[in-house]
Formats: structure tokens, C-alpha cells, sequence
DNA sequence: AGCTAAGTGGAGGAATGTCCTCCGCTTATC
DNA sequence: GATAAGCGGAGGACATTCCTCCACTTAGCT
């Protein structure tokens, strides 16, 4: 394993460099994005079109890009999560950032990768990830205590939980990305308080022919 | 990749050949149940005691040891179905059905990638398969017909939700195996028709150390 | 007891993939 | 135009997986 490099205040790059910077970013973005958090500074540096030196100039190891890279979505989480608290139903807030929460992780492979994974390694996650808890804490409590969210569930559910929608998501992505919508509904119905009203599935059900091709391409994702 | 083997009656093994393809396949079974459909055969070999060339002369690739192995596994759940059928009550039918496979799916992390996945070269397999999705079918549609399943889900959405539960099995198993019912009762009580009485949810939510270790065992497992 | 076909083990080769270094060349900047 | 900073990408080191091969052992027959 490898030792971290300095990111801190170093002093400024050359212009190209922090050209080709950027690129490796952007890069990593979009790669963490289609492909999840496995993927190679090799294939990195292939998509940023610069050499694989380079990329391991700028980043010793993969954490670093990770670091950098997801840092700011786990900003957004905390905004929707601090949006939620502002929201006047306690419910619609806890729904709204959950549905914004699985709307980015399916354009996002890699966040729920994030998410449900570990910190280690990832100073800048983690430390987001500690301001964000208290306010998803303060969303699922006002939602506990205004009755519509079941009393029985607790904060620490909700790991598991969206470990589940991102498997609805995973299982349909290849197939019909909005599919996992359903899914969502279902659970969220089951999460209600008693006399909260269902609400209707979106979507259709997925034809068998659907099946057997979600099914092919869990496979073949897992090689 | 490798042509099958010929499992159709051929003449019959020496005793000691017989005697080393039930520790093969014994070693597979253990094996897919501990850790999975992606083991290889030089796994299976050493754990059976064996060497790689006799697992490999006996069973050309890995396929053929996952036929063997599951197809039992899933003639289980065909039975599981039939006996759903019989359940006084549809919906008691359909829980005991999911519960059941849902429980199998817990001890046998195989088993889930194999319902989840591809038949393709599996023969046995998919034969099974084929008898068993009537008999589903079949379940599904007493509970909707009894109105005790909602009325916007269809047999095919029972895909993706074993494979939300499947999720919450594997995000469970490293810390309290038997979390996972939460979860699965949070759905079932999301597919319950309107009118029909939730569950309280089993056991205990995860202790936020829980959740760590659960996550880091995630983080783990993907290497 | 002795013969032989059947079966065995496991070293190791081929193929693939991942990580990362090194150094001769290029280029920004002063 | 000098020079330090940066670049590319060939390729070495290592790990993993699949599978073959063949010298040896053994079951089962006569």
C-alpha cells in the first residue's frame, strides 16, 4: 500500500499541469459514475487521454481521486438532507431526499459504492460524512415523531435500506433506469405510519424478456 | 471456453473415482454456500482434498458444478412454491414462500446469484427453472386475486425485490444474520394490499458500530 | 499374484489483469 | 535559451485463474 501524498498547500502547478489535472478529475468522475469505484488509474489515465505517470504524479493511490471526487457529492447529500428539514410535511422531506438520494445514485454507480462502503483512506468523505449524519438523524426523527414514519424503524435502518434500493437500481439499470422507482414506492409504503395513504407504483412491471436480460447483465457484470 | 463434458450415462466410475466425485461435489456445495459462485476450481479442489486434475476430469468447467450442486436447491424452492399453494391463505402462501427462500438465501450466499442470474450453460438448472415459474405464478396471482396483494405489482417485480433482499442479506450477514427480516418485513408490508394489517418489524436496529463493521465487511468482500 | 486400464496429484505454463516505476523527451516559465 | 517541471507509456513485478500433462498409484479382473 501506499503513502498518501501531500495535498495539502503545496506549491501552485504549472498551467499544464494543472490542465491535465483537471482532466484526470473529470476522468474519474465520469468513469466512478458508468463503471463504480473499480476501476484502474490505468483506465483513468486511458479516458483523460494523458499518460498513466501522470495520473500517479497527481494521486498515489485510488482513494485520493476517490477523495476528491465524491467529496462533493457528499456535499449534495448534506444540502438535500438540510433542504429535507426545511421541507413544512416531515414526510415529503425524509421521501424528497431519499428519491434525490437513489435519483443520483442510479446516474451514479459509484456513489453507492461510496455510501455504503467504507471511509478508510477518504479523509475528505469521511469528514463530510460526519456533518451529514446529524441532519439525516434530525430528518428520520421529525419524521418519527410526527407519526408518519412507523415507529419501529430507526435511524440506522436506513443503511440497509438504501442498500436495498441500490440493488433495484443495479438490477434494472442495464434494462430500464427508471425501474427501480417501483421498488422505491414499495418500500417507502412499507416504511409509512399506519394511515398514511399508499401510493400508486410508477412505471410497469418488467416483461420476462426484461428478466432474463437484467439477469444476463447482473451476470456479466460480475465477469 | 470449454466444451462440456458428457454427463449422460457413461459406464460407470471405479469405486474410488465415485468416492472422489462426491467429495467434489460435497466441497461445492460448502463452498458456493459460503462464498459464493465465484470460486474456482482449484478452490473446490483443495478444500476436497483432491487434486486440480480431478476435479477437472470430472467436471469441465464450473457450470457443470453449479448445475449439480443447485438443481437441488431448486427443485427445494419448487417444493416451497407448491406448498404455497396449498396455504389456507393466499398471502400466508406468498410470505411463507419468500420467507422461506429468503431464509435459504441467508444461509447459501450461491443461491441468490444463481436465482438472480443467468441459466446459460446450466442445463438442470434452467430445466427446474422452467417448472418452477408457473407454480409462482401461480402464488402471486391467488394474493392479488385475494386482494391481499396489491393490485399494481406484478409477478416479474418479484425479481428485482428478491434481489432488495438479497441486498439486505448480504449487507446483514457479516454482523447479525438474522437482520435481514426487517427489511423483508418493511417490503412485505410495502406489498400488502390496502386494508391489510402490518407486521412490527423483528429484532433490532443496527448499533451505529454495527453499521461500520457492516459496511467495512462490504468494502471487504469487493477486494 | 500379477497385469492393466483407470484414476490421481500437483507442478507449472499460458493468459490476463493490476499496480507502479523509470527515464528519455517535451514544454512552460523566467 | 536555459532549466526545472512535467509528460508518456513501455515494461517489470506480482497476483490470479484456468487448465494440461505425465510419472506414479491403485482397483479390479483373472
Amino acid at each position: 500500500m501506499n503513502v498518501r501524498a501531500d495535498t495539502s498547500a503545496s506549491k501552485p502547478l504549472r498551467a499544464d499541469a494543472e490542465r491535465n489535472r483537471r482532466r484526470i478529475v473529470d476522468a474519474a468522475r465520469d468513469l466512478f459514475a458508468s463503471r463504480g469505484i473499480d476501476i484502474t488509474l490505468d483506465d483513468v489515465a486511458a479516458h483523460a487521454k494523458v499518460g498513466v505517470g501522470t495520473v500517479y504524479r497527481r494521486f498515489s493511490c485510488k482513494e485520493e481521486l476517490i477523495d476528491g471526487v465524491f467529496e462533493q457529492r457528499l456535499e449534495d447529500m448534506l444540502a438535500a438532507a438540510q433542504r429535507a428539514l426545511e421541507a413544512q410535511d416531515a414526510w415529503e422531506g425524509l421521501v424528497q431526499f431519499l428519491a434525490e438520494t437513489c435519483e443520483e445514485m442510479s446516474s451514479n454507480r459509484g456513489l453507492g459504492e461510496v455510501v455504503l462502503g467504507s471511509d478508510e483512506g477518504c479523509r475528505g468523505i469521511a469528514q463530510v460524512r460526519s456533518r451529514f449524519d446529524p441532519y439525516f438523524e434530525k430528518v428520520v426523527n421529525r419524521a418519527l415523531e410526527s407519526g408518519q414514519l412507523r415507529p419501529d424503524v430507526a435511524v440506522s435502518d436506513f443503511y440497509p435500506i438504501l442498500g436495498m434500493i441500490g440493488a433495484s437500481v443495479e438490477f434494472s439499470s442495464s434494462v430500464d433506469a427508471a425501474n427501480w422507482r417501483r421498488y422505491f414506492t414499495v418500500v417507502l409504503d412499507g416504511l409509512r405510519g399506519d394511515g398514511v395513504p399508499r401510493s400508486p407504483l410508477p412505471g410497469r412491471p418488467f416483461t420476462s424478456e426484461e428478466i432474463d436480460a437484467a439477469k444476463a447483465a447482473m451476470h456479466r457484470r460480475r465477469r
